[in-house]
RNA sequence: GCUGUUGUAGCUCAGUGGUAGAGCACUUCCUUGGUAAGGAAGAGGUCGCGAGUUCAAUCCUCGCCAACAGCUCCA
């Protein structure tokens, strides 16, 4: 007998090799139905296999998200199966589930296009209907081998040569058969909504060395009904896109003319914009940054000396040179050289340190044309940039303010949905990196201490640092669930030996800095795509580019709107007329649609009251007030919004 | 960069082997209207760019450019 812990401690006794299935019927018939997946022992497993000794035992429903990865997983399963039979000859590569649905690589002696993925659904549909059993079985890795070899599979005997002997399982659903770790469910009835979302390609294993397969992407569901609401929400996702709202607020443009990945701001977005470079730097003068200001180009011989020619040269825009040839420039593709030429303008002492230079620094860098994306990928662009010098044992310290800016400005903007990753060296592939074990070492120390310090909870990413030094990145998602990096905070020891700097310690001696470079945004572009995600372009109050319009009843009422209108301004609240030859409706429902916070009507009643009428964004009607009280009611709001992230910090 | 898809008016899109259409936006006129689209008229396009096939190409073929999805990359 074995015994079973269940999630609310109590405990039974169950056969040896009763499977989670099992248990989940003894518990209860009614909810072996719902259950998709179980925890034993802390390791998610289908339901099928029988378990061997004393567990810890949990069942999994569809909101819990190791059911829908072993939906998703089997879903996958599933749609090999159908390709196999459409597709003979056709080969598989991986066929995980990912976090919306799943995907299979595959090899296909024919191409697969998105005009294909209808049939292939409704195979799979056909097949789920018969409800085929999900069966596990355990093989040598001498009889896994020759299963594929036979079949020529040179995908499955690679990914099979990687694996120890004694711990290989196949899966075999209807008339396929899959080398997979598992789990998955019982059988392949639960699935009853499938859509095929997309084909593209995919480098075998991740290196675009490798041949490309093609990648079908797809989701699931126990309902048809759930199906449709992912749908709808997966529409109502793309109606947040920056680029749509970009264009629809008149916010920024790509031309062709200009170039790729070249952004144009308009005046709305570049008052936007404005906005955050002043609400940053007023919060890096109370911590005591200063600002600098550099050049958009520099000697090629100065990204020489930093490392970063090496690195990513051939990645750069090409050099520039001097009319008569003579001298190589390289567009600015990141401020630090800069900078640490300004700390060289003279000799440091220990107590001038740490010194901070920011600037908001215009950088260029040739992005891969396939990644360019929006204003989260762009080949120009501004960081928020500052370097932090300082003596070894201020490090932790400085850093920990710097933590303490990025999460204040990621309040005062409503992300709290970020995730704090630490970037550590690849442990393998030393080659990446340039500097001693050493430095490495206690610069990844002084991160990871300094972020427990400050009680972040970080996950940790190895592989995922700069080639100088590890990082410290906030991420955040965008409406589609991809993830950006925006704030960074990285730990440097080697520009400082690569610039030698150096100060002046109280031993009268020449010591190192060390440098943190940082950028709270990431920068200015992509920050402002995620806030439009995020906010569906409803800015908070103190940022939108206009704050209030005035919409006079009539043409009538033209003057007394721009009085108004210059009242407003001249108390700080952003304010236009919309004087446009339409009806109020007409002109309420336009601005509704530019989300502009604050709607002013005025006519006759008004103007004889000084009064506006005044109309919330999204709220409808709010009644009339005098001019005066409006504008104190909003510089009481906008103060409010910057209060209360001040006292969350 | 790679694989695939797309490219028609400022925007969103329809359409055809015989050189183009809608709605919105724009201009003018009428209207002066009280809380999400008032009416009429007008203007606007080298159908992404370049070649090829054809009597004829926006439509078919090829190349390039750009956008989109994914992969790879991201100082």
């Amino acid at each position: 007998m074995i015994k079973i812990t269940f999630p609310d401690g109590s405990v039974r006794e169950y056969k040896k090799g009763t499977t989670a299935m099992q248990i989940a019927e003894s518990i209860s018939p009614r909810l072996a139905q719902e259950v998709l997946a179980a925890t034993v022992n802390d390791k998610v497993t289908g339901l099928q296999v029988p378990i061997e000794e004393d567990s810890t035992f949990k069942l999994h429903k569809w909101d819990d998200r190791e059911a829908k990865q072993t939906f998703w997983h089997t879903s996958s399963h599933l749609m090999a199966e159908a390709l196999q039979e459409l597709y003979p000859g056709i080969k598989f590569g991986i066929g995980p589930s990912i976090e919306s649905g799943f995907y299979y690589d595959v090899d296909s002696p024919e191409p697969i296009t998105e005009a294909d993925l209808e049939r292939i659904e409704k195979r799979m549909l056909e097949l789920a209907r018969t409800d085929e059993p999900v069966e596990c079985r355990s093989v040598t890795k001498r009889e896994a081998m020759d299963t594929y070899t036979t079949k020529g599979d040179q995908y499955k005997t690679e990914l099979i040569g990687d694996l120890e002997d004694g711990t290989i399982t196949f899966y075999t659903n209807g008339a396929f058969t899959d080398l997979c770790r598992g789990p998955h469910l019982p059988s392949t009835g639960a699935i009853k909504a499938i859509k095929l979302t997309s084909v593209a390609g995919a480098y075998w294993r991740g290196n675009e060395k490798n041949k490309m397969l093609t990648r079908i992407y797809g989701i699931t569901f126990p309902k048809k009904s759930m199906l449709d609401e992912y749908l709808v929400m997966l529409e109502e996702a793309k109606k947040r896109d920056h680029r749509k709202l970009g264009k629809e607020l008149e916010l920024f443009h790509f031309s062709q003319r200009v170039g790729q990945g070249l952004p144009l701001w308009l005046p709305k977005g570049a008052a936007l914009r404005e906005r955050l470079e002043g609400f940053l730097r007023s919060v890096q003068k109370e911590h005591g940054y200063q600002q600098v200001i550099t050049p958009h180009i520099g000697m090629k011989d100065l990204y020489v000396t930093s490392g970063h020619y090496a690195k990513y040269g051939k990645d750069s825009f090409q050099p520039i040179h001097t009319p008569d040839e003579g001298e190589e420039f390289l567009l600015k593709p990141m401020n630090c050289p800069h900078h640490c030429e300004i700390y060289r303008v003279k000799p440091r002492s220990y107590r001038d340190l740490p010194l901070r230079f920011a600037e908001f620094g215009t950088v260029y860098r040739y992005e891969q044309s396939g990644e360019l994306h929006g204003l989260t990928r762009v080949r120009g662009f501004t960081q928020d940039d500052a370097h932090l010098f300082c003596r070894p044992d201020q490090l932790k310290e400085e850093f920990k303010k710097v933590i303490d800016i990025v999460l204040y400005i990621f309040n005062v903007l409503k992300f709290n949905d970020y995730t704090a990753q630490v970037s550590l060296r690849d442990k393998v592939d030393r080659e990446k990196y340039i500097g001693t074990d050493e430095n490495w070492n206690k610069a990844e120390s002084a991160i990871i201490e300094a972020a427990a310090e400050k009680g972040l909870k970080t996950i940790v990413e190895y592989g995922e640092a700069a080639f100088y030094g590890p990082k410290l990145d906030f991420m955040v998602k965008d409406a589609l669930g991809r993830s950006w990096q925006l704030g960074t905070i990285q730990v440097d020891y080697n520009l400082p030996e690569r610039f030698d700097l150096t100060y002046k310690g109280d031993d009268d001696q020449l010591h190192r800095p060390v440098m943190i470079h940082r950028a709270p945004f990431g920068s200015l572009e992509r920050f402002v795509a995620v806030l439009l995600e995020h906010t569906a372009g409803k800015f908070p109050l103190w940022l939108a580019p206009d704050q209030a319009v005035v919409l006079p009843i009539s043409e009538k009422y033209n003057d007394y709107a721009e009085k108004v209108s210059k009242f407003l301004n001249n108390h700080d609240i952003r304010t236009q007329v919309d004087d446009l030859n339409e009806k109020i409706g007409r002109k309420i429902r336009d601005n509704e649609l530019k989300r502009i916070p604050f709607l002013l009507i005025v006519g006759e009643k008004e103007q004889e009251a000084g009064e506006i009428a005044l109309r919330v964004q999204g709220e409808g009607d709010k009644g009339s007030m005098t001019m005066a009280d409006f504008a104190a009611y909003v510089n009481k709001l906008v103060a409010e919004e910057l209060d209360a992230a001040r006292a969350v910090n």
